[in-house]
RNA sequence: GGGGGAAUUCCAGAGCGGUCAAAUGGGGCAGACUGUAAAUCUGUUGCCUACGGCUUCGAUGGUUCGAAUCCAUCUUCCCCCA
C-alpha cells in the first residue's frame, strides 16, 4: 500500500505500508544488511536506535550462506535477524553485475560460480522468487540484470527486453508462491526493475512494458554503475514520467547525499546504497558539514565529535582523537561507531528531506545542500 | 679472560664491487569506494631550484675508474667457552 501525500514539484512525500513494521515515511533510505547483519558489527536492535525504518538483504549471499532453506526453517529473515520492521530483499540482480566473471547468463536464468567456494548455482525468476518467498521480506525485487557501463545499444536491448520477460516469470511465480499455505510472508509484495543502461528510448520503452506488469512498486536500477553522475540525473528525468504515479520508485543503489536530494527532485521515495557503511568502515565519515576522513592526522588529538551538528550515539560521547584511535589501533569498535554514525546520518538525511516536504521548502534544502555534503570539511 | 658473529633508509629485513636512493613486510601519510566477492583496493614514504641533481647503508681512514658491498682501526650490540 502506498499513498502519496503531497508533492513539491516532482518531488514526493508519501507512506508506504507493508505486513512488517507498519507504516514507513518516504522518501526513505533503506540501510543495506546484505547478509542479514549491517557490514561493521551492526544489528538489527542498533537499526532501530539510528531511526531506520527499513532494511534491505540480498537473495543471492543469503541463498549461498545460510541458504534460504535454514532461514525458512528459523522463522523467516525478520525472526532470524531479530529486525519486526520492513525487509526488501534484491533479488541476484546486482550479482550479474558485480560477480560478471563468475556468471553466464541464459534465457533461463544466470549460472554463477559461487565466489565463495566456486560450485554452480543456478539462479533465474523462478529461482529468486523461490528464494525471496522462503527468506518471507516484505518486498521482493525482480530478477533483472543490472547491465554494466558503458554497454552498447545492441547489448542494453537484447538485455533489457530479456530483463522484461523475466519480469512477466517472476510475476507468475511470485503470486503463486505467496498464495501457498505455507508462505512465510503471504503479503510479500514485488517490485519491478527498470533498465536500457544510458539509452532514453530504451529506459522509456523498457518502463513502459514493465508497468503492464501488475507490480506493487517500480525501481530504476543499473544506474551509479560507473556512469557520470549527469548521465544518472538525465536517465531518471527521462524515466521518472512513464512510472506510475501512485506507486513507489525505488532508485537502486544510490547513493552520495546528493544524488539522494537529486534524485527526491526527480520523484523518487526509496533509496539504498552501501556507502554509508562501506565509506564508514574505511573512515570516511558524513556530516552535514561535509565529509570527514577520521583517519588524516589533523584529527589525531580533535577533542570535538564527529560533527557539532550530529546528535547520534557516537557522536553525544566520542571524540574524533578516539575515534581516529580506534581505527588505528584496529579495533573493531572503530567500524561500528563509524557505521552508526554514518547510517545515522542518511536517516536523518531522509527525515529532514521529509520535513522540508512537509513544510513546502524542499527547494530550499536542495538549494543548501545539493552539492555541498560531499565536499572534505 | 679467550673465541666467534653483527651493525642497511621510521621498524624488521634483503642486498655482498658497477644495472642501488637501495628488494620485501610492517608502520606512517594520502586517495578511492554508489541494488557489498570490500575491516578492501591504490598511490606515496632520504633531500632538492626535480624527464636532472645532491647527500645516505655504525665511525674514521684506505684499496679501486667505481664501495652498502673489499681492507684497517675504533665504537656498540649479540652468541659461545672459561
Amino acid at each position: 500500500m502506498f499513498k502519496v501525500l503531497k508533492t513539491e514539484e516532482s518531488a514526493r512525500r508519501g507512506e508506504f505500508s507493508c505486513a512488517h513494521g507498519g507504516t514507513v515515511q518516504t522518501p526513505v533510505f533503506m540501510n543495506v544488511g546484505t547478509q542479514g547483519a549491517i557490514k561493521g558489527g551492526v544489528s538489527a536492535h542498533d537499526l532501530k536506535e539510528i531511526g531506520c525504518q527499513i532494511e534491505l538483504s540480498n537473495t543471492y549471499h543469503l541463498h549461498l550462506r545460510p541458504g534460504d532453506a535454514i532461514v525458512r526453517k528459523m522463522g523467516g529473515l525478520h525472526k532470524f535477524m531479530d529486525w519486526e520492521g520492513p525487509i526488501l530483499t534484491d533479488s541476484g540482480g546486482f550479482q550479474v553485475f558485480s560477480l560478471a566473471p563468475l556468471r553466464k547468463i541464459r534465457e533461463e536464468g544466470v549460472s554463477f560460480a559461487s565466489h565463495i567456494d566456486g560450485h554452480k548455482i543456478f539462479m533465474g525468476p523462478e529461482e529468486s522468487m523461490q528464494i525471496q518467498s522462503n527468506l518471507g521480506s516484505d518486498i521482493a525485487m525482480a530478477f533483472d540484470e543490472c547491465v554494466e557501463n558503458p554497454a552498447t545499444y545492441e547489448y542494453a536491448k537484447i538485455s533489457c527486453e530479456r530483463t522484461a520477460r523475466w519480469l512477466e516469470r517472476c510475476k507468475a511465480e511470485h503470486d503463486r508462491l505467496n498464495c501457498l499455505p505455507e508462505a512465510v510472508n503471504p503479503r510479500q509484495m514485488l517490485f519491478g526493475i527498470n533498465q536500457g543502461a544510458t539509452f532514453p528510448d530504451l529506459r522509456i520503452a523498457h518502463m513502459k512494458r514493465i508497468q503492464e506488469i501488475d507490480c506493487e512498486g517500480y525501481a530504476i536500477g543499473g544506474l551509479a554503475v560507473g556512469e557520470p553522475t549527469q548521465v544518472m540525473y538525465d536517465i531518471i528525468d527521462a524515466v521518472e514520467p512513464y512510472m506510475p504515479r501512485e506507486k513507489p520508485r525505488y532508485l537502486m543503489g544510490v547513493g552520495t547525499p546528493s544524488n539522494i536530494i537529486e534524485a527526491v527532485a526527480r520523484g523518487v521515495d526509496f533509496f539504498d546504497c552501501v556507502m554509508p557503511s562501506r565509506n564508514g568502515r574505511h573512515g570516511k565519515l558524513f556530516t552535514w558539514e561535509g565529509t570527514v576522513n577520521i583517519l588524516n592526522e589533523k584529527y589525531a588529538a580533535d577533542p570535538n565529535p564527529i560533527s557539532p551538528t550530529c546528535s547520534c550515539p557516537v557522536c553525544r560521547s566520542f571524540s574524533r582523537a578516539y575515534l581516529r584511535h580506534l581505527f588505528k589501533a584496529d579495533e573493531v569498535l572503530a567500524l561500528r561507531l563509524a557505521v552508526l554514525h554514518n547510517l545515522w546520518f542518511y536517516n536523518e538525511l531522509m527525515a529532514k528531506i521529509r520535513r522540508a516536504l512537509d513544510g513546502d521548502c524542499f527547494a530550499e534544502f536542495r538549494e543548501k545542500y545539493s552539492g555541498k555534503l560531499e565536499e572534505r570539511v
